[in-house]
This record gives structure tokens, sequence and C-alpha cells, in this order.
DNA sequence: TGGCTATATAACCGTATAGATATATTGTTT
DNA sequence: AAACAATATATCTATACGGTTATATAGCCA
């Protein structure tokens, strides 16, 4: 599970993937159930989830034949708090830019918060 | 300018982007002053720069001879949208799960909201 | 055990990506 | 106009990625 921000922010650029979280958000299924709104091989989607969970966005389990997935959230909201030194960007005036800008300090930041 | 989440999470899976933009941050940059930090080629910053403000996470300025980028936050706002939807699994008691569901509807609803 | 079901892995292919070096472009300065 | 400075584009290379089909693995059931 390596749940960098390379991993996640890569894991969540592929459409499909982004679509299996939203059916994982309605809950625990298994890898057919999740296969079945595409137009895609089972050896792709199975390949997708591995993307995911290697990223920490989602977790296997295991019930007799099924390996059932759901979410992991750890990982959403780690990319979450990342975003969220951005967020004054466009919640707030401007005004009190330089005040926070102590926080935001790029390329180490990025790496020890990894 | 695309600024789909395809091309907004793509463009945040490399670390030299992210340590780009926490850079930017602190505001406009010249193309040269972003790239000092790097031990990489001047083109090669261009071409990240360019990926960065085809997700519309930058824009490019003219000072003189110089293209200064500076922060465009509507494409990190994008993704915090995105996000949010998932918030609560992390946020709050997972009891409210189900009220909540019928806004997370995965595929359409990712591609709608592109 | 043999066969069925669910899923994973292997091998392969075409395209995209990140990097390099070399060169072109554009604006400034003399 | 010529030279310089800042940046962009072209070309090339190696590796990663997303898809496929074929095959392997693991658990259940007759």
């Amino acid at each position: 599970m390596k749940s960098s921000l390379d991993a996640i922010f890569s894991a969540l650029s592929d459409p499909t993937r982004r679509a299996i979280l939203g059916r994982l958000a309605h809950g625990k299924a298994t890898v057919a159930e999740l296969a079945d709104p595409f137009e895609l091989s089972q050896p792709a989607i199975s390949k997708h989830l591995k993307v995911l969970e290697q990223a920490g966005l989602i977790r296997s389990g295991r019930e007799a034949t099924s390996r059932p997935r759901e979410l992991e959230p750890d990982a959403l909201k780690k990319i979450s708090d990342w975003i969220g030194d951005y967020r004054r960007f466009w919640d707030q005036s401007f005004d009190r830019l330089d005040g926070y800008l102590s926080k935001v300090q790029g390329y180490e930041d990025d790496k020890s918060g990894d």
C-alpha cells in the first residue's frame, strides 16, 4: 500500500477508477459487480482495482470465492489535506495570503508529507 | 484549457509539478525561477508548466521578455469539490451514509461534472 | 476428485509520458 | 540590425500505462 500522493493522484486520474470509487461509495462490491457497468474485460478491471488498492484507496476482503472491495478513505483524506493548503486561494480574500504562506513550502513540504 | 478531472489529477500526480504549484503559492514566478530548485533541463520544466496550464492549474502572463506563471485555483477547487462527495467517509459517522449516497452516482455523475 | 465460479496473473501491443539535447522564437538592448 | 536573454518547440529515447486474450489459482459443490 503505497499511499503516496503520486500514487493517489495518479490512480484518480482515470475515469474508470473514479467511477469504481463512486460505486464503492454505495458499499462493498465484488469484482464482477464493479466490472458490470463497463465495456471492459475482467482483467482490465482487476488491474484498475490493483492500482486503487496500491494507492490505498480501497481494500480487498474475502468472502467464500469472491474478494469484495470497499473504500479505504484514508488516501482521499490525504489529498484532501494536501489541497487544504491551497484552499484559501479560492475560499477567502487574498488579503490574508501572506499570513499563511509559511505553511506552503513547495517541494520539501510535499515530500515530507508523503 | 482542458480542466477535466482527468487532466487535473494527472497533472497533480507528478511531484515536480506539485512542487511548482507550491512555489507558485508564494506568488508569481518566471520559468527560470521555477526551474531553479530542480536538476532538470529548462525544456523539461517548460513541459511541466504546459501540463499544468492545460489542466487549468496555472496561467501564463507576459512581462517584457519573460512569461511569469501564477496559480489559477479554479481547477484545484474542482477536485476539492469532487473529493467533497467522499468527505463524509472520514469526517462523519457512517450512520448518515445512506442519506447522502444519492449524491454519489459514480460514472455518470463523474462525467457530467467534468 | 472433477468441475464450476470468481478472480488474478502473464504476455503482448499501441500510445502516452518524462527526460534529454538541439534549435527556433520573441522581446530587449546596443 | 545584431547580439543577447528568456522561453518554447522539435526530435529522440526509455519507460509506464491501459487495453487485449490466454492461462493460472482458489474456493465451493456434486
